[in-house]
RNA sequence: GGGGACGUAGUUCAGCUGGUUAGAACGCAUGCCUGUCACGCAUGAGGCCGCGGGUUCGAGUCCCGUCGUCCCCGCCA
């Protein structure tokens, strides 16, 4: 097929901004055809770019020369227009699309480009299968949905340089290629050429360098920055993840907050959405107690409750040792036996002990528990919760009142208040319900391993009044972290840290870091503090799971330009993939197969 | 590492209790058509039923394995 050329033509407009109001310009337009209509002697094409669509006609009479070249335009072949804006006649406007009282009347038509036939229609709705999507992600990105995700992506991005510059902060880049560190997530790993058995790690995020950062008098630094994870994946988890990462010195966790509360209001206002500040603030305790998360959705109710009954009553029952209770407003009437069933059987592979339910009706109230209970039994409970007639009560227990039982039970009546809450719809549409939840745990038991593992990350600052409690009572300790949630979603976590040298040790020491372990590690680290680190602290947001939130979408990947599948491979380049022996040999690697 | 769902035409799907030539819609190709906009009408092409093995006279259908996609648990400081 005869291509043409574009020449020096450049585009007058874009295809979707065409109005009413250009009637009678010259145009030269150019982009894909979205589809042809082809009515013998006159053809018409749907021309469309990022910004939308518009009707072009060729006119077999009045140009035949464009007429015979739209007889060759298929779907997706990149096509210019050279021609005039004229007003539809009456009974031929189209109220569908933006530019549908106008339309382009072709005197010139250039085939730039032919495309083969596509394996999926470029549509808005697609019903297309992501994995189909993802092979040809080139054309999954051309559609209109895709076009807003990634461009209010760069919206967000250019809001955040504003307003973090805007306070004082700059960016500045960190090494890609680093150290692999002890802790935290599986480190991917590249080796070196030049000295060979010696590997770079990617950053799992530029932690220490921002700290570095503060150490060196950069005041107040952020980076929208790639950071990188080998662990398994899910909807809102990527191998390779962006964070607007920030870091200021002398900082109060109050300063810190505003800042990044104000950042937030800018983004939402993308969208249009207005967010009250300041955000709610939660401590983790709380939070566990009584939404079983440490990201709690906030926007519906249904809290939980820490049950005890006069006489130990509950107590005596197997598995209710330990108990919590959930009140379900008149959901009394939708709830079945055969439902709960498929419930309890999720719960106790997460670690609840029993579970039951008991719903109150004018008549009285009912439970497979009224044995067990009796119906005193019954109406405390009914008492404590507070519940009516037509409420639901949930109950939820463990064996042994232990740290580790009570989070097992914590998870799994988080995970069964979002159930309900789903099967229920208590979550309404267009609410923006944001947290910060407050004083973490400083350590985490690692039953596995058997020693203490920072539940935030080793260079997270205690609470000065736990202090002395460091070694005697670890599992004791709050640390001075936060994470901030939006709809149930973590969208961002951070800490002030230790900036004394000697603090910083002991944590290690608590870590079951030797300080041999510690110096080769982290050396470079700890000999920084000593010359003189500021008190700072920071936070890292997550932008994927901002922009999906954003745009209103369930998964990250829609957001990402050329995201991994669930087992972290790309569909469409085929990585990972094999390499050239060669290549091997020059890094002095050798493939052990299993 | 564990659990669940799915895999049939380019795409989205149907295909019963195992039984003759595996269907539909959209898309695609060819022809006709001057006001369509999901154009219409006519004709037509298009299948390794993910892959490998097994059971059976016979497998898209049943069994085992494997690969791939998605979701959840573990994991993710």
């Amino acid at each position: 097929m005869a291509l043409d050329l574009l020449g020096d033509r450049r585009r007058t407009h874009h295809c979707g901004e065409l109005r009413k109001a250009h009637t009678g310009q010259k145009v030269f337009l150019a982009g894909w055809v979205a589809r042809r209509r082809d009515l013998g002697n006159l053809i018409f094409l749907d021309l469309r770019d990022h910004t939308g669509v518009v009707q072009v006609v060729v006119n077999a009479e009045s140009s035949p020369e464009a007429h015979k070249k739209a007889e060759l335009v298929r779907s997706e072949f990149v096509v210019g227009v050279e021609g005039e804006v004229v007003l539809r006649a009456q009974g031929t406007l189209n109220p569908q699309i933006a530019t549908g009282e106008v339309e382009v009347k072709a005197s010139t038509l250039l085939l730039l480009n032919e495309a083969k036939t596509p394996p999926f229609p470029i549509e808005d709705e697609t019903r297309t299968s992501e994995d189909t999507r993802l092979r040809y992600r080139y054309l999954d990105l051309r559609r209109a949905r895709m076009q807003r995700n990634i461009r209010l992506r760069h919206q967000a991005c250019m809001e955040t340089r504003e307003h973090m510059g805007g306070h004082g902060f700059i960016e500045i880049e960190t090494p890609f290629m680093t150290r692999s560190t002890p802790e935290g997530a599986r480190d991917y790993l590249v080796p070196s050429r030049v000295r060979q058995g010696h590997f770079y790690a990617l950053p799992q995020s530029p932690q220490l360098f921002k700290q570095l950062f503060m150490i060196a008098g950069f005041d107040r630094y952020f980076q929208i920055v790639r950071c990188f994870r080998d662990e398994d994946l899910r909807a809102d988890r990527q191998p390779e993840f962006t964070q607007i990462d920030v870091e200021m010195a002398f900082p109060t966790r109050e300063e810190l907050f505003e800042i990044i509360e104000g950042l937030m209001q800018k983004l939402l206002s993308l969208v249009d959405v207005k967010v009250e500040l300041p955000f709610a603030r939660l401590s983790y305790d709380i939070a566990m107690e009584k939404y079983g998360s440490d990201k709690p959705d906030l926007r519906f109710g249904l809290e939980w409750k820490r049950l005890h009954l006069p006489g130990g009553k509950l107590s005596a029952v197997k598995g209710f040792q330990v108990t919590k209770a959930l009140r379900v407003p008149g959901a009394a009437a939708q709830i079945s036996r055969s439902q709960f069933d498929r419930y309890q059987e999720t719960l106790k592979q997460m670690g609840a002990a029993n579970s039951a339910y008991l719903i109150v009706t004018d008549a009285g109230i009912q439970s497979r528990m009224k044995n067990a209970l009796g119906d005193d039994g019954l109406q405390a409970i009914v008492a404590a919760t507070e519940a009516q007639a037509g409420d639901l009560v949930v109950l939820l227990g463990a064996e042994l009142d232990s740290v580790e039982n009570v989070r097992a039970l914590d998870q799994a009546s988080g995970w069964l208040r979002l159930e309900l809450a789903n099967k229920f719809e208590l979550i309404k549409p267009g609410l923006w319900t944001f947290a910060w939840i407050v004083d973490f745990p400083m350590f985490d038991y690692d039953k596995n391993e058997k020693r203490y593992a920072a539940m935030h990350h080793p260079f997270t600052s205690p609470r000065e009044e736990d202090l002395d409690k460091l070694e005697s009572d670890p599992s004791s300790v709050k640390a001075l972290a936060y994470d901030l949630v939006l709809n149930g979603s973590e969208i961002g976590g951070g800490s002030i840290r230790m900036h004394r040298p000697d603090i910083q040790k002991r944590v290690f020491r608590v870590l079951g870091l030797s300080d041999e372990k510690a110096r080769e590690r982290f050396g470079f680290f700890v000999d920084a503090l000593e010359y003189g680190a500021p008190p700072h602290g920071g936070i890292a947001l997550g932008v994927d799971r901002i922009v999906a939130l954003l745009a209103g979408e369930s998964s990250i990947r829609e957001v990402i330009a050329f995201p991994k599948t669930a087992s972290a491979t790309d569909l469409m380049c085929e990585a990972p993939a094999t390499v050239d022996p060669e290549q091997l040999t020059e890094l002095g690697l050798k493939i052990v197969k299993f």
